[in-house]
DNA sequence: CTGGGGATGGGGCCC
DNA sequence: AGGGCCCCATCCCCA
């Protein structure tokens, strides 16, 4: 547990407090903990004032026609199945934006309206004709005290019960893995960084797959997407469900972490960036981390993200990246970290070490890849070369941040640097950063706006957005072009690309087979640069 | 926009 | 199995 956390409590056990009064009595740190036992009741009224307003709404349930408008982090916090159903969709904590209306059927609307009355009011109003719909309303959703307290009323056993149900109704419905993609979320996950991101969408674990609903029919319970706002989510959306039939990530299979990528452009993720089997991602993990072999570790699966976790003792290092638990402090200077490792390199700040050692120069580094990065001024080696403008960088990050930045507008106007990672004939040899990068950096022409003929598209060139490692900057972008398309004025780049791909490049190259398909266009794009490096050669 | 420093999170190896 | 240590990729920030 958190340090500071347990201080509170220690604090909060120790320190008497009369209500509405604070005795304030500074523990270690200074820390105190001040209670407001009204807090939680007041908390509760005003969340249902706002249910009966609608405001702040984010969630829509309905029964039957019926349709009760709610909060989806009330929901999560008193619903089992909700719980569930957010959380794996989520990540758990980072969920609650969107919209989305969940069909409940399979309760009776007067049983949901008053177990909705029970989560946010902590009262239980209904009549004693209706208390075994609520019964059953609560052991769907897994609202167990509800159950229970009904059992009671009802001078039943939950071994009775069960008896009376069926063993697959007992259960609190399971979240479906109908991966609702909502456009916050999609905006959301693309303003994570970039590590989050690959965080899964991943297979969802047994648990969470479908179970039968209520008459044995997996409908009956289902939320899908306010479709109107975003046809690219709804894409998103429906290209992730074709997830659903993978089978569950095995202990050596790291498909995982990258699967949602996946989802979403099969080919790029084919791409020598993304080896497609597991033999060739343990030999790009050997390349990449200079020799080493990826040894047969127990994974186990985040249960929060599902990501899966190689290592053995690697899961709660991991799981402190969604609690924010940072129970390392530094006992110089109070910075707090998530990791010891992290907490030890830090504090070379405070004692001045500095291991790593230039072998020509006397400068000392606090990290080992400080000197790697050092190391390449020395050598004046720019292995990373874009390759459409053909710009050479000493780091790697610095050519993907120029791609990312669409600052390659220059296109293939410079000739391509002769390197030593190049070979005699100008092309690159195997294994060099050069054959690495060249597959991501292509852009992936694709109308995203194809269908989405809603109120909120827009007209005049279709827009096309890059692909690959930009991808969930184009989500973000397709969402920005549903939802605000005058905000789009702010990204002229992807007009300018848009043009690019169906006239710009023409004036570069004839397009002698007329083809302009965005698949023709991008493997076209991948052949031309072949055949520069070939003319490059000649 | 680029170069450089620093931070963060994941994976491999070892104890 | 859990944790320490290390390396790596990637990201953020600043000059």
């Amino acid at each position: 547990m958190d340090t500071t956390r347990q201080r509170l409590l220690h604090l909060q056990g120790t320190v008497p407090i009369k209500m509405g009064k604070v005795a304030m009595s500074p523990g270690e740190d200074g820390l105190i903990g001040i209670p407001f036992p009204e807090h939680s009741n007041e908390l509760l009224s005003h969340l249902n004032d706002q249910r009966r307003t609608g405001l702040l709404c984010d969630l829509t349930l309905t029964s039957h026609g019926a349709r009760y408008p709610t909060h989806r982090s009330v929901m999560a916090a008193v619903s089992l199945y909700f719980r569930r159903l957010f959380g794996a969709e989520e990540g758990g904590g980072e969920g609650g934006g969107g919209f989305s209306v969940c069909q409940l059927d399979c309760v009776a609307p007067d049983a949901l309206d008053a177990l909705l009355e029970f989560a946010y009011t902590a009262t239980l109003t209904i009549p004693s004709s209706g208390m075994r719909d609520v019964l059953r309303g609560a052991q769907l959703l897994g609202i167990q005290c509800v159950a229970d307290a009904c059992r009671d009323i009802l001078g039943e056993t939950a071994e009775a019960e069960g008896q009376e149900v069926s063993a697959g109704e007992q259960r609190p419905l399971q979240a479906t893995c109908e991966r609702t993609v909502e456009i916050a979320n999609v905006v959301e996950k693309i303003s994570r960084r970039k590590t989050d991101r690959k965080k899964p969408p991943s297979p969802e674990p047994e648990e969470l797959h479908p179970k039968l609903g209520q008459n044995g029919d997996p409908r009956a319970i289902r939320e899908h997407g306010r479709g109107a706002t975003l046809n690219g989510g709804l894409l998103h959306w429906a290209q992730e469900r074709s997830l659903i039939a993978h089978p569950p990530p095995t202990q050596n299979d790291k498909l995982s972490e990258d699967d949602d990528m996946e989802g979403l452009d099969g080919d790029m993720m084919r791409s020598n960036s993304f080896p497609s089997s597991v033999a060739d991602r343990g030999a790009a993990t050997s390349v990449a981390g200079g020799g080493r072999k990826r040894k047969s570790q127990t994974p186990q699966q985040c249960p929060v993200c599902q990501k899966i976790i190689h290592g053995a003792g690697k899961l709660p290092r991991h799981m402190r990246t969604h609690t924010g638990e940072k129970p390392f402090q530094c006992s110089a200077c109070g910075v707090r970290f998530t990791r010891n490792d992290k907490l030890k390199i830090h504090m070379r700040k405070h004692t001045g070490e500095r291991p790593y050692t230039c072998s020509h120069c006397p400068a000392r580094f606090l990290h080992s890849y400080d000197l790697k990065n050092h190391l390449s001024l020395h050598s004046g080696a720019r292995p990373f070369e874009c390759p459409l403008c053909h710009k050479a960088f000493a780091r790697e990050d610095h050519l993907q941040r120029h791609r990312k930045g669409h600052s390659c507008l220059e296109l293939r106007t410079r000739r391509p640097r002769r390197g030593p990672e190049l070979g005699e004939d100008g092309g690159e040899k195997e294994g060099s950063p050069l054959s690495l990068q060249a597959h991501p950096s292509m852009f992936h022409p694709r109308s995203v706006l194809e269908g989405g003929g809603g109120s909120g598209s827009i007209g005049g060139p279709s827009l096309i957005f890059p692909s690959g490692i930009d991808r969930e900057r184009s989500l973000a972008l397709q969402a920005l072009a549903q939802l605000a398309p005058q905000r789009l004025a702010s990204y002229p780049e992807l007009f300018l690309r848009g043009l690019e791909m169906q006239g710009g490049r023409d004036s570069e190259r004839e397009d002698p087979g007329g083809t302009r398909s965005p698949a023709l266009q991008h493997d076209r794009w991948a052949d031309e640069v072949e055949d520069e490096e070939v003319e490059e050669g000649e």
